[in-house]
Formats: C-alpha cells, structure tokens, sequence
DNA sequence: ATATCGGCGG
C-alpha cells in the first residue's frame, strides 16, 4: 500500500478501488485511501448500486485508519434524497461501531443522539440499540441506559437477543445485577451469549456466587455448549474459589470439542488465580503438547506460577518463546519475566531482564526492588528504590511495602523508619495492614520489641493476625515472654483455627525452655483437634513437580533419598553440624525431635535434587513454611561439601545460599 | 454492507 497515485487502479474499476478502500487499516493508508475515495465519489453516481456499499466501506476504513472526523464526514455527505434511510442507518450503525471499538463511548452516545434529527426515516435500529447500550454500560450511565431500554421496548425490539444480551451486560456493570436477571429471566430463548452475560454480569457486579450458580444452572442444561465467553466470563468469579468449582470449571473446559486460545489462557487464570501452581504449569505444558500457540496473555497468566513454584527451566523456556515470538517489549511480560525469575531465586537473571526493558513503569520498579528485598540485599533495593523516585515517578502503596520488607529483611531499621513517615507525610498514603505488617516485623527483629508493641497500639486500623503474627515471631527469637503471650492471646482471638501461630508460641515457650508450656499449647492443639498444616517442599525437576512432606516415604526413590540424607548429614557433622533440637517448627513428638528435624521436606527435596542432578546444577526449592534454622544451617553447609548453590524460597523470603554463606546475613 | 457476552500485573 503506497501513498502515490501511481499505484492507484485505473479510473473505471471501481471493484478494485473497493478493494484497495477495504485494505486501508492503519494510519499509514490514509493517503491512499483519501485518494481511492475522491476517484469513487467520481465514478459511482449515488445513485449507483455500489454507492451505499461504498459508503460503509470508507466509513470502515477511515475509522480503521483513526480518521474519524474523516469517516464522520462520510456520513455527514449523506443527506441527498438519493440514498435510501436504511443506508443512513447502516453508515451511522459503522460509525458508531468504530467509535465503540476506540472506547470512545461518549462520542458514540453523541452520534447516537444525533440520529433522530436527520429525520422520520431515520432511526436507529436493533443494530444500533446494541451498540449504544454497551456505550451506556462502558461509560455507567444507567440513566441513559434505561431510557435507551425502554425506547426498545416501545419499538418491540428487545426480543431480540443482541439488544437483550447488552441490556443484561449493561445493567449489571451500571451496579443493577437484579434488573439485569430480570431481562435474561425473560428471556425466551436463551443461547450460549445470553448465559455468558449473565454469568459475567453477576460477576462484574461482584456476586461471584451468583455467577458460578448461573454458570452451573448452565452447564448441566442438556444441550448446553460452553465457549471461549463462558470460561472468560466466569473467570471473574473465581477469584477465591472453592476446590469443587475450580474442579466444575475443569471438568467443562476439558469438555470443550473445540478449546479456543482465550479459553486456555482463562483457565490457566482460574488455576493460578487460586494457587492451583502445578495444575497451571501442567496446563500450559497439555499446551505445547497439543501444539497451541500460546499469546502474550498465556504467558504472563503462567509466569507466576512458574516463580511460585521455582520453575525455573519451564520459565526460561517461556523467556525463549517470549523472544522467539518477537513479544518484546512488553511491559505486561517483561514484568512479569522479572518477578518470575526473581521468584526462582535468580537475580542476575531478573536484573537483566530489567536492565534491557526500554521503559518501565511502578510496577516494573516495584518488582525488581521486592526481587532484591527477598534474597536479603536491603541496601541494593534502597537504591533502587531511590533511582526510581529519581527518575520522576511517583512510588505507590505496593512500592512501599516493597521497599518496607527489604529494609526489614535485611534489618535496616532507620531507612524502613524514614520511608514509612514519607509515605505518609510526604505522599500522603494510608498505610495498610502490610505496612504495619513490615514495620512491626523490622522493629521487632532488631529487637525493639516494646517498640513494635507501641507501634500496633497506634495503628490507626485494626492490626490483623499478620501483624500480631510478626510481632510474635519477634518475640520468639528475642525471647520475650511477656509481650509474646499478648501476641498470641491477640492472635487466637483472631484466627483461632490457624495452626501455624500455634506453633510458633510452642517454639517461643521451646526456646525458653518451658517444656510444660509447650505440652498444654500442644492440648490445646489436640482439644480443639486442630492439625498442622504439613509441612511441604516442591522442587522442579525437567517439565514435573515433585512433592515432598516432611518424613515422606512416598517417592518411588524413597530409599535412595534417605540414604544420600544420611550420608550427607554424617559429612556435615564432621563440620560444625548440631541438629537445633529447639528449633523444632513442624515436629509433633517431642522425644523424636533430631529424628524428625532430619527428615524435614527441605532437607528431602535437597537430597533428591542432589541424585538427579550433573554437579554444578544449583538446587532450587520452594517451600509452603518458613524454613527452620536447622535445615537452614544444614543447606548452608551441604551447598559448602558439595559446591553446589542452594536457593530455597519459603514463604517469606528467599535464601540464596552459595558456599556455606547465605544472601540472608542469617538475618530472618 | 452492520450488532450481543468475554481474559488484566507488582
């Protein structure tokens, strides 16, 4: 497509003058097509049968184009005796369309008004309707929408299922889900469209309930075929789902004769969404195996699951698709490479990332410093987080509780101080539970104690079982009694059915050594038949998860895991190895304590890693706890008799562990 | 020659 005349069809053809109209779809075209439009203006008369035709074709490609104004013009040409009123309604009905699909929704509805005063013969119709009901629920003008509806319902047009379809849609985003269910409860015949407005109606509105009901209502209908519509409309609603509707959800997408690619990328959503990590990953894997090409959004809905789990290879097979495809940049996915490598224990990896993106916003900010944050390098996120206030941009509430965690994990305890008065002095943001969160955990762990315990009784909203959380886990290294048992009062008012608090007051009293203490925690435990919540390792091994529990006899290498344990646990004896018999976060018996410290899931999925993987391979392994002390130590030193590098994620931090040093400072 | 529902990060 060039600008010059020259390339223009000979006059008379005006089939390829259409042609070459219908061709122009980027601004790019806009000399040819102004060209190819003033040659048809000469050659159709209007009253030729191609005229109308015509007519569309220019409004389509000028709005294709981002010519509006010019494709207004069309239109506003439209006022010989020689067109007929039903080719004035189809170029406003174009018009109108592309000003929709350019989310310029107002100058739709303007448009749209405007189409009663060309005259009697002019109305809109049940294309028209349509349209200007999504503009009323793009903009929320439910005043407008009702009158819009109506004005159907006077005209005997909202039978049809177009018009009752954006009627529902409209309604629900308008905040009324109610009087969208009325107009799809009147409905006569409903199809798969009808259900999926409903569904995605519901959920927009917030009543997730109510959309997963209508979802189930629909799929149990003995003809009903789901679409690509209904998994993207009920992805909405499965935010915090229930295990039986995530399994509901599976079972119709695998019933699915024809799976399109949103439908994929929606059920990835709905897996990671819920923490369904191994499920997603696997699911992108069914993918690749089936030859789907994934797009931009499968692979920024399936990069986090890959960081949560320390995916690594399947992540970095993702980053060679991302570059294969030609997807970069883009932010969406160079953020979301960031996190996931940060995520798998490689900094390097996530600083490059970061280093080649040709722009970054907050996001990609906020990602590099928590990458920092998380492996312990609190000096390095400061600066970082200093570069990004240098280069104009305005930090938010995530960027705060990123640079927050990184002074608190790595103990930084006047910087943490000062940014949090700024964010409240000086950028006027309310600070949030997580917040408080991060300044109770860095003042408790530096040891003020009594401090961190002012700082929740000045909190300005109720602390959460977080917050008293840090605080006695504070309270439990420093050994403070006292302000530990307020903590734990709080938080078994708070959230008594949550096992993990439980044990840590029994670590605190264990620490002290106040054996009685421990055992009436563990009665009370036992009354209330409240279970640990298993301790769990997984590690990545080629394309499978592999699962361990602590004690774990299940693998089929079971046996040859134990025996690599006990050899290496003899080694590193040799060299400074004392099981912390006090330390004992996940044991039940007390008279088993080093037996079970030694089977710890850590220490089994290191020792598997060990005997599957070449020498040199660094060992990665993400657990659902916060690693122990003693498995802490016995990393350290298996990575020195072994020289391999260690990276074990647990649920707070990242431990980077090369050569018996650990990137923590043994700060945690 | 024209339309309805639908995915979204740190």
């Amino acid at each position: 497509m060039h600008g010059s005349r020259s390339h223009l069809p000979a006059t008379g053809d005006a089939d390829a003058l259409l042609r070459l109209v219908a061709a122009c779809r980027a601004p790019a075209h806009l000399a040819s097509l102004r060209a190819a439009h003033a040659r048809l203006l000469l050659l159709l008369h209007p009253s030729h049968p191609s005229a109308a035709p015509a007519r569309v074709k220019l409004i389509q490609a000028y709005a294709a184009c981002s010519a509006l104004p010019a494709a207004h013009a069309v239109l506003d040409s439209l006022c010989s005796p020689d067109h007929g009123a039903a080719t004035t309604t189809i170029c406003f009905n174009v018009l109108i369309r592309a000003l929709t699909a350019a989310s310029l929704h107002r100058d739709a509805l303007r448009i749209f008004a405007s189409m009663r005063p060309r005259g009697p013969a002019c109305f809109p119709d049940h294309y028209t309707y349509p349209l200007a009901l999504k503009s009323c629920a793009a903009s929320k003008d439910l005043l407008l929408g009702l009158q819009i509806h109506s004005a159907v319902a006077r005209l005997g047009l909202d039978a049809n299922r177009y018009v009752a379809h954006s009627a529902i849609s409209m309604y629900a985003r308008c905040g009324f889900p109610e009087d969208a269910y009325r107009v799809f409860d009147g409905m006569q015949n409903r199809d798969v469209v009808s259900w999926n407005a409903m569904i995605s109606g519901f959920a927009r509105a917030g009543l997730f309930e109510r959309a997963v009901d209508v979802f189930k209502q629909f799929v149990v209908l003995p003809c009903s075929i789901p679409d690509a519509g209904t998994m993207a409309s009920i992805l909405l609603a499965m935010g915090n789902a229930k295990a039986e509707d995530i399994i509901l959800v599976g079972k119709a997408f695998n019933e699915m004769r024809l799976k399109e690619l949103i439908s994929w990328n929606a059920m990835l959503a709905i897996y990671a969404n819920n923490e369904y990590h191994v499920n997603a990953v696997e699911l992108f894997l069914r993918m690749e195996k089936d030859g789907v090409e994934p797009d931009s959004m499968t692979l920024a809905t399936v990069l986090p699951p890959c960081g949560e789990l320390s995916a690594f290879s399947v992540g970095k097979r993702i980053h060679e698709i991302i570059k294969r495809k030609g997807m970069l940049p883009n932010l969406l996915l160079e953020n979301a490479l960031t996190d996931m490598y940060a995520s798998c224990g490689c900094l390097k990896d996530a600083r490059e990332v970061f280093d080649s993106m040709s722009a970054r916003d907050v996001i990609s900010w906020t990602s590099i410093i928590s990458a920092y944050g998380k492996h312990g390098h609190g000096r390095e996120a400061v600066d970082l987080f200093e570069k990004m206030l240098g280069q104009g941009l305005e930090p938010d509430s995530i960027a705060f509780v990123a640079v927050l965690s990184a002074c608190s994990h790595a103990g930084l305890l006047d910087v943490g101080k000062h940014y949090f008065d700024s964010m409240t002095c000086r950028y006027n943001i309310t600070p949030k539970a997580e917040h408080y969160t991060c300044m109770v955990d860095l003042l408790g762990r530096a040891g003020c104690i009594s401090e961190a315990y002012d700082f929740i009784m000045m909190m300005s909203i109720e602390p959460n079982e977080r917050v008293w959380g840090a605080l006695l886990q504070a309270c439990r290294i420093h050994s403070n009694m006292d302000i530990g048992l307020v903590a734990a009062d709080s938080l078994f008012r708070l959230v008594p059915e949550q096992t993990g608090y439980y044990v840590l007051l029994s670590n605190m009293y264990a620490r002290a050594g106040r054996w009685a203490d421990v055992t009436s925690v563990r009665s009370v435990m036992a009354n209330k038949g409240i279970k640990k919540s298993p301790g769990a390792s997984i590690v990545e091994l080629g394309d499978r998860v592999h699962t361990f529990h602590i004690g774990d006899r299940c693998h089929p290498q079971s046996e040859m895991i134990y025996q690599k344990l006990d050899e290496l646990l003899g080694r590193i004896r040799g060299i400074g190895y004392n099981p912390e018999v006090e330390a004992t976060l996940h044991d039940v018996e007390e008279e088993d304590k080093e037996g079970h410290l030694s089977v710890h899931s850590e220490k089994l999925a290191i020792a598997f890693l060990l005997i599957n993987t070449s020498p040199g391979t660094p060992i990665r392994v993400t657990m659902n706890l916060r690693t122990c002390g003693d498995c802490h130590l016995a990393a350290k030193l298996i990575s020195t008799i072994t020289s391999r590098e260690i990276i074990l994620k647990d649920t707070n931090r990242i431990h980077h562990i090369v050569q018996g040093a650990c990137s923590c400072g043994d700060y945690w």
